[in-house]
DNA sequence: AAAAAAATTGAACAGTGTTCAATTTTATTC
DNA sequence: GAATAAAATTGAACACTGTTCAATTTTTTT
């Protein structure tokens, strides 16, 4: 831990903390301990945790979108989106911890308003879907082919909410996955239907 | 505020804090003085303020619950279907902070089961639309048909929580009732399509 | 009026995030 | 290399959480 990358360092540990204790565990204080250092040195490097726990999201954001550009699109870009949802929701499901400390974080900063980095990096996992998106609808006009797509998003971004939760384990057995490709899908039917209209 | 409704003065109490401050502002301390109590008063009437929130989440899904049977059922199902979503609507604005109350309490609950009595509620907010649903959908199966039913209402309630903030307003002028309603009419839509293949 | 039961209190405990004077470490200058 | 200046680190302290529980007050019963 040489000084030019406490940062670094800092956000890794954190990450760990919040992977294998859940994201409640990450306080200034557990975070100093395992880390090596006071609470002064994690405010030295961050104006308080709040911007500690946004520089932690956005370098889960890259991964997302490192995760999702690394599938390959299909020649059928219905199969590519569902390509995208399916590793969407892996990522989720596999960084329930992360991801449920970035949309809490999101809904927490209710009042305030969020920086242009970090819309950025929203905005930039969304881009990876936006070519497969547009090949389907291309007839669509671009006003509302870009609201469509993004109420696609916002739709699958907010169900991911409630896979980090056993919220969904009160109604039954239903599987995670199922909830998503339904979702999708009948979403992009539907617009397909109501075009032609 | 006599001894045998202390618990329903101080739920209403604790609604016109969130109504009045925000969810934040709903703590102990600043429940028991805005109630001229103690915090020992409150712990007498309730286990935990986990318990208290819950207690205030139950009057708040009643709340839904009404809002959204005093609605008139048009003759059209769809037409039904966009009646709850717009009284749906119209209720998570026009009760921001009790929806952001409930929504970050089914959040933050993430290890724990949610009681009976609680995933009751929610379940009784969905039958109101179960009957518009089924006449829109009668042909399809009964399995699957729950299924697309729960999608609907996962999607929709957990859009819902983004209503609340302000994260939307990183993208763009998008009308938050205009998101819903695509999201709704596209998925019946596709509903409708998917089940004619 | 006395005794028993029940309800209320609020100081105290263990946690939060955050601050900042005092200390230690590092860099610079002579 | 020693003395000085600058920068980084520290951790006790502050104000806030939820929660507990012995002591007090109030109410009910006898």
């Amino acid at each position: 831990m040489t000084k030019d990358n406490i940062r670094e360092y800092l956000i890794a540990k954190g990450r760990q903390l919040v992977v294998e204790n859940g994201a409640d565990f990450l306080t200034a204080r557990k975070l100093a301990e395992a880390s090596g250092c006071s609470v002064g040195t994690i405010y030295n490097q961050f104006a308080n945790m709040d911007n500690f726990i946004m520089a932690e999201n956005l370098q889960t954001l890259e991964a997302l979108k490192n995760h999702l550009t690394a599938l390959l699109p299909d020649s059928n870009a219905y199969k590519t989106l569902n390509r995208y949802l399916d590793g969407f929701v892996r990522f989720v499901l596999g960084n329930k911890n992360l991801w449920f400390l970035l949309y809490n974080f999101h809904l927490q900063a209710s009042m305030r308003k969020l920086p242009r980095v970090y819309l950025r990096a929203m905005i930039e996992v969304i881009e990876v879907w936006k070519p497969a998106f547009e090949s389907v609808f291309a007839s669509i006009r671009p006003r509302e082919r870009r609201l469509s797509m993004q109420v696609l998003w916002l739709s699958l971004f907010s169900v991911s909410s409630l896979l980090t939760t056993p919220v969904l384990d009160g109604m039954g057995n239903v599987n995670k996955k199922t909830i998503c490709k339904l979702l999708l899908n009948a979403y992009l039917a539907g617009l397909t239907a109501l075009k032609k209209d």
